[in-house]
DNA sequence: CAAATATAGTGGCATATACCAGTAAATTCC
DNA sequence: GGAATTTACTGGTATATGCCACTATATTTG
């Protein structure tokens, strides 16, 4: 039993999920520079400039989040005048999210110090491995990887 | 402008990771089952039994985890009696991390879900890109790749 | 040895992220 | 068309995680 737990740790792709998650927090962190903005805000206002005023819901898809979690995630940025939600016209549910102009603005200011973080990490893995590690990534952030995941259990399990 | 930040969001391999992370914690945090201990917490005192009774630096490190967000991340588990931190005999700034029986014996009893969620995961990503992607990921979070990303900012940085 | 510095943790604060229990609005079903 | 159900979001609570300031202890230096 020792000797079979003894490697858990390092067999765990969840665990080197999170491991590298929290490594590359850092460094991405780090190269938004002074600015207040987090690689996660950044990377939120840069989804959300790229779908056409989604929705929450349709957001937090594209994330693969939690609603509920987005909506928290939100709210520095709807208080710091980045991100502003509007009701949609026609299901009045549902709010539509969108960059005010400073947020628009903030996140191009943005791209460059994203885009050097990016030139290191390609330059370290190699942009070969760097592309592959993306794609097997978006891979297991789709839905199609959840299916087959709930699929693989319905035998045994 | 338009065109090129167009794919930021898919080309950032902290947000990949990111993606993936959330999936990830989803699923695995479902294979733990009813247990109230989650894929992090099964992780970590995973890794508590792993190395012997490590301070709580050495476990941050082994962890890739700032250390007050390791200390913060341990309190749960302490109050749920897990893990119990015990004074270094030598050095009396240092705390161990231990686990308590009822620790090492809840663990044991989580082997069997997180190996069932660690299979699927293979069936259904293959077992060799799954160990592949591991490797990378180790890499990721390792010493090295920090070290090797900030060299690689020295030039125009 | 005493002063300066470095190291290990703690506590506070902020964001990230999830689940659950509402609430309100839309959709489905007699 | 009105009741039942589903959907989109909100707010509360809890864990996950990081930074900073501070404390206590160790180590280094003059």
């Amino acid at each position: 039993m020792e000797k079979q737990e003894d490697s858990i740790w390092a067999h765990c792709s969840s665990s080197s999920v999170r491991r590298a998650s929290r490594q590359l927090g850092q460094l991405y962190d780090d190269a938004m520079g002074l600015s207040d903005l987090r690689g996660t805000q950044f990377s939120l206002i840069t989804q959300i400039g790229y779908l056409n005023e989604p929705t929450q819901k349709e957001l937090a898809k594209a994330m693969v989040m939690d609603l509920s979690a987005l909506g928290h995630t939100l709210k520095p940025l709807i208080r710091d005048d980045l991100v502003e939600l509007v009701p949609d016209e026609k299901d009045r549910r549902a709010k539509r999210v969108r960059l005010t102009p400073g947020g628009r603005k903030r996140q191009a200011e943005m791209v460059a110090n994203w885009q050097e973080a990016q030139r290191r990490f390609d330059a370290v893995l190699g942009a070969e491995k760097s592309e592959e590690l993306r794609r097997t990534l978006a891979f297991i952030a789709s839905e199609d990887f959840a299916k087959a995941y709930e699929a693989a259990g319905e035998k045994g399990d």
